[in-house]
RNA sequence: UGACCGAUGGUGUAAUGGCAGCACUACAGGUUUUGGUCCUGUCAGUCCAGGUUCGAGUCCUGGUCGGUCAACCA
């Protein structure tokens, strides 16, 4: 039998094995479920999936590749009340994205709904269901607390053929909603709250997005889950903590049922710092404007990272780095950050662009000339080949490129300094021009023509190389710098009487008219590319022929800003 | 003040009774026509108290701290 814990070692490249692995190993040692891997991804269509929703996707999928297995896609679709097509839809779409397949795996809880029903019936029969009249006040009522026991039911002991009739009932819709309930007769004083007679069926009198209205009783998450796990022959079932404190119900129901016994394993949720993740708080920022939509690109949401420019080669490292345990975890956001410029270090090309630019004249260059100069389209992909600038008498720089009156560690260009504009040629500034306001309107300087990039003499160094856009040649663009939504590690750390929204970065958006090289372009959406000392950006789908626009996904690391930024 | 779960550098995560390792972050240096990348190095950790053992991060007991559970949500 393949031993995939030997083969890890042998191969040397072993990562130590995460705690669900190892169960799973030792379970294919015992040949328990004769070695077969199978798990799920079971999402409610109720809302946008996020990053944290990723990591699981990356483990159940990851799982079952790494072992051979299947993972099915399912929807959990037991609440009509607050589910839909469209978010089945979007959901489908970003698990397919991350680059995940369910084969002809694809199911839905409400697919089931004629066999929980079975069960339920199965259920009552044997003595261990029944129908209850309680109000839902009175039902939590009668359920006690953690510290309290629970209280029976007034209906509990009803015979089998009235529960049998009464449920039959509910079915048929004899009854409004809230009216009755078909509850699992289990044990009211047991010290977990969820044995006390937990609810099987309720009646919702709504029209479900998938079965219409032929239904009018719904099984709860409880009636629904382990039930769908067990007819799809999952053998290990993945979820996080919250759902430990419900695995005795879980195998209680597999038990009673006598059907194929699935396993619930348990782990930890992944936080993100300066993030939320709360489906409901998330909600709230769209409705209320704080962001631009579910896909804005400052939201943790898959739709917002693809927008904002991560890949999913990207998100699949991350979810692999932060790991799976199940102590609570808060991920540093640098980690995300760290694992898409990783990726897109290695394939993004590079381009110079001035998103803040000022104008700098070369005073001894030829007014009307223009030279192309070449640049690796990718210093790490030499075999990318090149791109082509044309450079002329003036240029646009980054405003931070230069001052006035440098300190001791910054080695850009200054007045009687001297620099290479990138891929040409050695500058010096000589003069600074500045308007009525004390503003830098232009900087003026002269160039030495034997400097030229790859010429033989323009191996003389100076301190750094900046970058720059030929005047005659730039083509305006709409840049969207991005930064952290929140200002908190954690945004739900507050003052007093305020909520998370008061943590919220004001400066999370900033909007800049800046330069790329005309010529470059049309760029695909989402298009993703590096502007050269700035950062890694890619093209929004709002771009126009006319006006592209850029997002930035993220800053490069920057050593000047930790410097500047100490004084 | 119940049951269950958890506790290893700043953040994550390994070590399965035998040298506390890896990644991120931070810091320092080297290379560099990106203050990027890459390379080298540094700081930094087993919640506490007992016990078992030749040997404990790991096993046992007790505590401390954190989390979860009282929807007809999932």
């Amino acid at each position: 039998m393949e031993k995939p814990a030997e083969n890890e070692k042998t191969k040397g490249n072993s990562r130590s094995l995460n705690f669900i692995e190892q169960i799973i190993e030792e379970d294919i040692r015992n040949n328990k479920n004769e070695g077969r891997v199978h798990t799920r991804f079971p999402p409610e269509p109720n809302g946008y999936l996020h990053i944290g929703h990723a990591k699981s996707i990356c483990l159940n999928f990851g799982i079952a590749e790494k072992y051979n297995g299947l993972c099915n896609l399912r929807f959990d679709d037991t609440n009509p009340l607050t589910e839909n097509v469209e978010f089945v839809d979007s959901i489908k779409e970003d698990v397919r994205w991350l680059g995940y397949d369910w084969g002809d795996r694809l199911y839905f809880a409400s697919d089931y709904f004629e066999r929980f029903y079975e069960f339920a019936v199965f259920l009552i029969k044997k003595g261990k269901a029944y129908v209850c009249d309680l109000t839902p006040g009175q039902i939590a009522e009668g359920r006690g607390t953690p510290t309290r026991p629970g209280r029976e039911s007034p209906y509990r002991n009803r015979s089998v053929e009235e529960n049998l009739r009464l449920f039959s009932q509910m079915r048929e819709g004899m009854y409004g909603n809230g009216e009755k309930v078909l509850r699992a007769k289990i044990d009211m004083a047991s010290p977990n709250m969820h044995m006390r007679d937990p609810v099987m069926y309720r009646i919702i009198h709504t029209d479900h997005h998938r079965t219409g209205n032929k239904w009018c009783i719904y099984p709860t998450y409880d009636f629904a889950h382990g039930q769908s796990d067990s007819i799809e022959k999952i053998t290990h079932s993945l979820c996080t903590l919250e759902f430990e404190v419900h695995r005795p119900l879980y195998d209680w129901f597999i038990k009673e049922l006598e059907i194929f016994p699935s396993r619930q394993i348990e782990f930890a949720r992944l936080e993100l710092s300066y993030t939320i993740m709360s489906k409901r708080k998330l909600l709230q920022l769209v409705e209320e404007g704080y962001v631009m939509g579910w896909d804005d690109p400052r939201m943790p949401t898959i739709c917002g990272l693809r927008r904002r420019g991560f890949t999913p080669e990207s998100i699949r490292t991350f979810s692999e780095k932060v790991g799976v345990a199940k102590r609570d975890n808060i991920i540093d956001v640098a980690l995300l950050e760290h694992s898409i410029r990783e990726d897109l270090n290695k394939r993004a090309p590079r381009m110079m662009t001035v998103i803040n630019p000022v104008k700098l004249v070369i005073t001894n260059y030829p007014e009307g000339e223009t030279e192309e100069v070449e640049a690796p389209l990718n210093p790490e992909m030499p075999e990318a080949g090149e791109r082509k600038y044309n450079f002329s008498r003036e240029v646009y720089i980054e405003r931070e490129d230069f001052m006035e009156e440098p300190p001791g560690k910054f080695f850009r260009l200054a007045p009687g300094r001297e620099v290479r504009l990138k891929y040409a040629y050695i500058i010096k500034c000589e003069e600074v021009v500045k308007n009525e306001y004390g503003e830098i309107t232009e900087i003026r300087c002269v160039y030495d023509p034997e400097t030229r990039s790859g010429s033989s003499k323009s191996n003389r160094k100076v301190k750094s190389a900046i970058h720059w856009v030929s005047v005659d040649h730039a083509k305006p663009v709409e840049i969207r710098l991005f930064d952290r939504l929140f200002n908190k590690e954690d945004p739900d750390d507050t003052e007093e009487g305020k909520d998370f929204k008061s943590n919220i970065n004001p400066e999370s958006l900033k909007v800049m008219e800046g330069y790329i090289p005309s010529g470059t372009g049309p760029f695909k959406p989402l298009e993703k590319i590096q502007f050269e000392r700035l950062g890694y950006f890619c093209a929004d789908p709002d771009s126009t022929r006319e006006k592209p626009v850029f997002n930035r996904t993220a800053t490069l690391k920057d050593t000047w800003a930790k410097i500047k930024n100490k004084g």
